[in-house]
DNA sequence: CGATGTGAATAATTTCACAGCG
DNA sequence: CGCTGTGAAATTATTCACATCG
């Protein structure tokens, strides 16, 4: 609705605020509105934070009472583009490729991985939950022909930026890499990463520099 | 060695390089010295930016020449804290949590999984790459026995606010979370979170975007 | 010369604090 | 009154631009 430009902090948080409203419906149940220190306690988000995200999607509180809950998350939803359903291309059927397949809250939250690749013999016509592996040359056809949009990239670092390049070719739009790699992507494709092992070389600096 | 603090960005980022440097050794391969601009290509961080990160490590480059590989590596190793080994604990030996433990490139940044717990029947007592799945009850023994600093939780998300409590309780210092809930936890806690449904939730925001 | 390291300028984000409204 | 929404201030992060030095 609002069509101001949102900044990416909010909207990392706007996903947060979904999920605790998502989540929390022990602390919320029965009640229609949640004000936004109800919500801080929550989320560990500050309250005047949070007042700010949630203005970026128009006038949504009302004074004295706080958010109505149903509205508040359909406008995250609506923002956030959670309303409709998303194909996923998965690539790589290792064990994390896997894990990302059976995990139910991508599903619930509108992503449906329709295709898996992977380029090893073994693994090539095997099926996960009814999705027949692939080999990663098919990509192409299969990413135009099923109209895919998203590709989750769980393959070895090595191969990565191939992979990328033969999903970008492929049409994709949006790329969630798990590679430990800095993918080079055009900037009109949206890339996230997660490297596991950043994450756990941050809290090492943590951890080192308590000690002194 | 430099004690000034240094900021959670460039935390962040000195993970991205040393993680560039690591792997690209084609690119780097035979040379002794790399400058900013190199790096900023190989990072797409600014060169402005690495140049100011890697000053918060003291007077490590060179002028006309650059930054000595080696020596940038260690440096960054130093503050990261990744010049010892960390012993991490895995709790929840579900699909995501066998990803984790299979990953090698834990082990090579000096994280080794030396315990396991679940709380299903039928996979305590397994063992995986020699180390037995424990009974979740176990924990506590565990981390003060083996001194364990680091927690991976893979556990679902309605167990995983008690696993953290209990984790905490047995004297971890530091948690990476898995599952999709924002964890509370005592100031002298680290965490960090991965949320995958977040990540693609900030995917399909761009994606809903650029179509307007 | 050619690259670093860093003040100074700029931009982005967060917090403060309170007017305004139901 | 009790809460939102938001200017204004404060803080944090990034970029610019150049003095500096081998």
């Amino acid at each position: 609705m609002i069509k101001k430009n949102i900044p990416q902090k909010t909207i990392d948080r706007l996903a947060i605020y979904r999920r605790y409203l998502e989540y929390a419906s022990e602390e919320t149940a029965g009640r229609h509105f949640i004000t936004s220190a109800d919500l801080s306690k929550g989320t560990q988000v500050s309250a005047a934070a949070i007042r700010r995200d949630l203005s970026c999607m128009g006038q949504l509180g009302r004074r004295k009472i706080g958010y109505n809950i149903d509205r508040l998350c359909n406008s995250i939803n609506s923002v956030l583009g959670l309303n409709k359903k998303w194909r996923v291309a998965l690539v790589g059927a290792g064990n994390l490729g896997k894990a990302l397949m059976m995990y139910r809250g991508f599903r619930k939250l509108g992503f449906e991985i329709v295709a898996v690749f992977d380029n090893a013999r073994l693994k090539i016509g095997k099926k996960w939950l009814e999705i027949k592996i692939q080999d990663i040359r098919h990509i192409k056809d299969n990413v135009s022909n099923k109209r895919i949009e998203i590709a989750i990239i769980a393959v070895p670092f090595k191969v990565a930026q191939a992979t990328a390049d033969l999903l970008i070719e492929s049409g994709i739009k949006a790329i969630l890499n798990f590679a430990p790699i800095g993918l080079k992507v055009p900037d009109n494709i949206k890339l996230r990463s997660v490297d596991l092992a950043t994450e756990l070389a941050n809290l090492s600096y943590f951890l080192t520099k308590k000690i002194r």
